[in-house]
DNA sequence: GCCGTTTTCGGCCCGACTGTTTTCAGTCG
């Protein structure tokens, strides 16, 4: 097992003892442990485990050091398989309630003998909850309000989820020798940040063996339809999955069909009726009824009969550019391809670098060392470091001491010419609750970069919280401001600011706003950004990343961007290590 | 369960918020 395996079991240890109501410093000291753990690199760990010295390691003594080992060794932990086999596995699944942590769950388990989600709704809807010591009306509201969200968002999943769920089944389908064409369509192709199930388009003309490849995919709970031309099937994680099989010279109405959106559709099929043609799933067809025979034919001649190659020629059918399917929203992308006028969008090659990272020395899961290595290996010019700051205690923010330490460290780093990658000293700095920075200025000045963030007080009123942020983008310091509605996608909604009004600050102020690229964030959402960057704003995509593999992340946030109508030029981690380096010079020097 | 030049027990990271209380426990970040 590698370190952060590891890390993980620790961590998880940790939780189900705080179910079992175990000490809480005991709990703490599992949950030190893993931290402890992710700050040692993983051949150090090796050396460490090999030569018995894991209890020099601050954080980890007798009995953890022979825990880490075994699982080290055998990727097995008998401790840990006997503890998740006391416990429910229902009491776990309950701490994703909001509001619910380990104390109330072992009160409603030992009280009232709930176990699972199940028994906790027929709790609440019959007020024993309420009825309960320590308990009341609007706890008991608020856990039902809790597993009703729960039930509702578990409808939709991470587009990054989803994704990877999706990208072996296209490449399965196009394996397949009776498969010509398959793609993946739907809210996943619009690069949507959530996606409600998955669509496979494919052309084929012999359907049963691809069918049957489908519905015997590993992970298939369920087969909830099966056709001539279609199959459905649900996977354990509760996602769904529509396949649909057509001739080859169907796919690629089929494919804009499902790709959609319905708003682009509908304004796709008026375009084509105007047109004297009628477009649906099925083809590009004269219109009956309307327009003159003569005019028809010949939108038909263009449309070489209505057998088209790809959506390039479809969309050239109907008189437009090719249209992105991330801008395919309806929102005004059929007047801009009509006009030539679509934007050349950010590319996923275009980035050179990102400035939103974290290390070990907060909650990152990687050592400065491993993340400048992730970053070598993606072929970027620069990687930011930009760990927590000191009021952030729950990430283990650092203090001015620690964080010049890290300073002097990437300065080494660099001097050292060790990797290829350029790291930029930063910080992600709280922005306290009344607008000021978590460090003085004497100490912001000796970095490269401040991402100011908020991470604390979130119920602040929206005029409240919006003139915080202002103060932030008013600091001399600040670079650029971080996830800036703090949402969690299918978690929790943003705090209540006044976008249009923050956005214009950053631009009087040259301050950036980040696309923080971490999958369960997006933030600042795709929608607001072809108004800001119209009026001049400047963005950075960043994934926020807290281990090695979080950095390709930048994916989502490309995907973003793109449904934002952004191009490379107003964002600045496409540019060069040297253009990067003035900006953040003359920022510094503003 | 970890730590310790106060060495083998007694402490262990902090602040805001909410809903339950009537002085505080639990949750969250």
């Amino acid at each position: 097992m590698t370190k952060n395996e590891i890390a993980d079991v620790l961590a998880e240890i940790g939780t189900l003892l705080e179910l079992k109501g175990e000490n809480p410093f005991k709990v703490r000291a599992y949950q030190a442990g893993a931290r402890a753990l992710e700050a040692i690199e993983d051949d150090e760990l090796a050396r460490l485990i090999a030569e018995e010295k894991l209890e020099t390691v601050k954080g980890i003594g007798e009995a953890l050091a022979q825990k880490i080992t075994e699982l080290h060794a055998t990727g097995r932990l008998e401790f840990f398989d006997r503890l998740k086999a006391s416990i429910e596995p229902g009491l776990a699944e309950m701490l994703q309630i909001p509001g619910l942590g380990p104390k109330k769950i072992r009160a409603l388990h030992d009280k009232l003998g709930i176990a699972d989600i199940a028994a906790l709704t027929a709790a609440c809807t019959d007020g024993r909850v309420a009825a309960l010591d320590g308990f009341g009306e609007k706890t008991q509201e608020k856990i039902l309000a809790g597993i009703r969200n729960r039930e509702a968002y578990g409808r939709r999943h991470m587009w990054w989820d989803a994704e990877e769920i999706a990208a072996p089944i296209v490449a399965g389908l196009r394996k397949l020798p009776q498969v010509k064409r398959a793609e993946a369509a739907g809210s996943l192709r619009r690069g949507m940040e959530t996606v409600g199930d998955l669509d496979f388009i494919v052309a084929a003309e012999d359907v049963a063996p691809v069918v049957g490849w489908f519905t015997n995919l590993a992970g298939v709970k369920e087969v909830t339809a099966q056709g001539e031309t279609k199959a459905s099937v649900r996977f354990e994680s509760g996602l769904q999955a529509d396949l649909r099989i057509v001739p080859d010279d169907q796919f690629v109405f089929a494919l804009h069909h499902f790709t959609g959106s319905k708003d682009h559709n509908v304004q796709m099929r008026q375009r084509a009726l105007s047109r004297g043609l009628s477009l649906s799933e099925w083809g590009l067809v004269p219109a009956e009824g309307e327009g003159t025979a003569k005019e028809k034919a010949e939108t038909l001649k263009k449309a070489k009969g209505g057998k088209l190659k790809n959506e390039t020629e479809l969309f050239a059918a109907l008189g437009l550019s090719f249209i992105p399917p991330e801008l395919r929203e309806g929102l005004g992308e059929i007047e801009a391809a009509e006009k030539g006028e679509l934007p050349r969008l950010v590319e996923l090659g275009d980035l050179r670098g990102a400035f939103h990272n974290h290390t070990t020395a907060s909650d990152g899961r990687n050592t400065l060392a491993e993340m400048a290595a992730a970053a070598e290996a993606l072929g970027w010019d620069y990687l930011g470091i930009a760990d927590h700051s000191k009021s952030s205690y729950q990430a283990n923010g650092l203090s001015e001491e620690r964080l010049l330490k890290q300073v002097a460290e990437i300065h080494a780093l660099n001097a050292s010419k060790r990797f290829t990658t350029h790291v930029f000293t930063g910080t992600e700095c709280d922005i306290l609750p009344d607008g000021r920075l978590d460090f003085e200025d004497a100490v912001l000045a000796k970095l490269d970069y401040v991402v100011a963030s908020v991470h604390n007080v979130f119920t602040q009123e929206e005029g409240v919280m919006t003139a915080r942020l202002i103060r932030a983008i008013e600091h001399p310091r600040t670079t650029m401001i971080g996830h800036l509605t703090g949402r969690l996608l299918l978690r929790r909604e943003g705090y209540r600011v006044d976008v249009g009004k923050v956005v214009d600050a950053a631009i009087a102020n040259r301050v950036i706003i980040e696309l923080n690229a971490s999958p369960w964030r997006l933030d600042l959402d795709w929608r607001h950004w072809r108004k800001a960057a119209e009026k001049g704003l400047l963005c950075a995509i960043n994934p926020d990343a807290h281990e090695t593999g979080g950095l390709e992340q930048v994916r989502a946030g490309i995907n973003s961007a793109r449904k934002g109508w952004l191009t490379k030029e107003s964002i600045l981690n496409t540019r060069g290590l040297p253009a990067v380096k003035k900006y953040l010079s003359t920022r510094t020097g503003k």
